[in-house]
DNA sequence: GTCTATACGGCGATAGAC
DNA sequence: GTCTATCGCCGTATAGAC
């Protein structure tokens, strides 16, 4: 692999787990075995290379969540958003999705407006499959048509946020998706 | 107020806000009105600023829940548990929640087991409160009782984790309290 | 592109006068 | 208890040799 995108990788993970502020230009150099000066040979400087991170992870948040809403696969609904909200919890051991939620869910202030532009794309993007999905399955009666897509759609994200905050918390995902799925089904 | 509480108050908020490492001496001295080595007549250093602080909102966490879920005026789980998921949220506007929550979901790695072990008492006994309310719902017929405790609590502190990390999305908690309650409600 | 050496600023913390 | 002045450290970032 070469060095930039060895940087990048190493820094996704020190970002995720240590913050921007918590995270120095010469611990990102150590884990990667070279010396700080050379990431300014690939990164104007630190806010740039946290810049691209932004870009990776979103970009890969985007692809993660395609590749599941649209699996061949998975059938149903309820399978659909049942792996998402799974897989996305498993993801924050990756230090993936962790670095999305720290700097969604708990920005810098200070950069908390470049943060909201570079995600906001993904953010969009996923929320309007996630539409989709509940769309379809309220008009074919897998949901119950008597609850909006936006209550659904609330609910379900709010799942989302609360299993990938807590990870260790959430080990069994199925009694949360069980009263999840008692309260969309039909009657 | 004395200086002492204007220390706390103010460096809760700004923790709150800015992380541990991104709130300097020098910012909270600045926002009382003081010079940097005043603070240090108070608090015999940062860490040991920071620990007050974890202690007060672990006790305003505990003060905070028995006050709802003891309110003679609520007098339904439903009641008890909407108001509880509710006010929590808005206290997150208030800089006091999203402190428990920033040092409870993303503290710094070299802070965990002090953060933990000062919140451990007030997770445990809002649990406990929360999980009293559960069982006797499911005992007197307004939870499902085919739905067991832990299955019910799970999936209420998810929603607890999921509206207070995103405050903004959720200024509607109606969408999702009517899902969740279609979901523990008996058939 | 990578290194050694270094500039410069902000940080936590302290000394000592009032 | 509060201040001014200052220390030592570590952070980002750069200069310049190889």
């Amino acid at each position: 692999m070469k060095t930039k995108d060895k940087i990048i990788n190493e820094s996704i993970k020190l970002f995720a787990e240590n913050g921007f502020e918590g995270t120095s230009m010469a611990s990102i150099a150590k884990q990667i075995g070279v010396t700080k000066p050379s990431l300014y040979a690939h990164y104007e400087n630190k806010l740039a290379l946290f810049e691209s991170c932004l870009e990776k992870i979103s970009n890969e948040q985007i692809e993660f969540t395609t590749k599941i809403l649209k699996d061949p696969n998975l059938n149903t609904a309820e399978e659909k958003l049942f792996t998402l909200l799974k897989d996305c919890s498993l993801m924050v051991s990756e230090k993936k999705y962790s670095f999305y939620n720290r700097f969604y869910f708990l920005p810098p202030l200070e950069l908390k407006e470049i943060i909201e532009s570079k995600l906001e794309k993904a953010a969009t993007m996923c929320d309007e499959l996630i539409a989709n999905i509940i769309k379809e399955a309220v008009n074919n009666g897998e949901m119950d048509e008597q609850l909006s897509v936006e209550e659904i759609m609330y609910s379900y994200k709010c799942l989302m946020d609360g299993v990938s905050c807590r990870l260790d918390t959430y080990n069994n995902f199925d009694s949360i998706w069980k009263v999840f799925w008692r309260g969309v089904k039909p009657l």
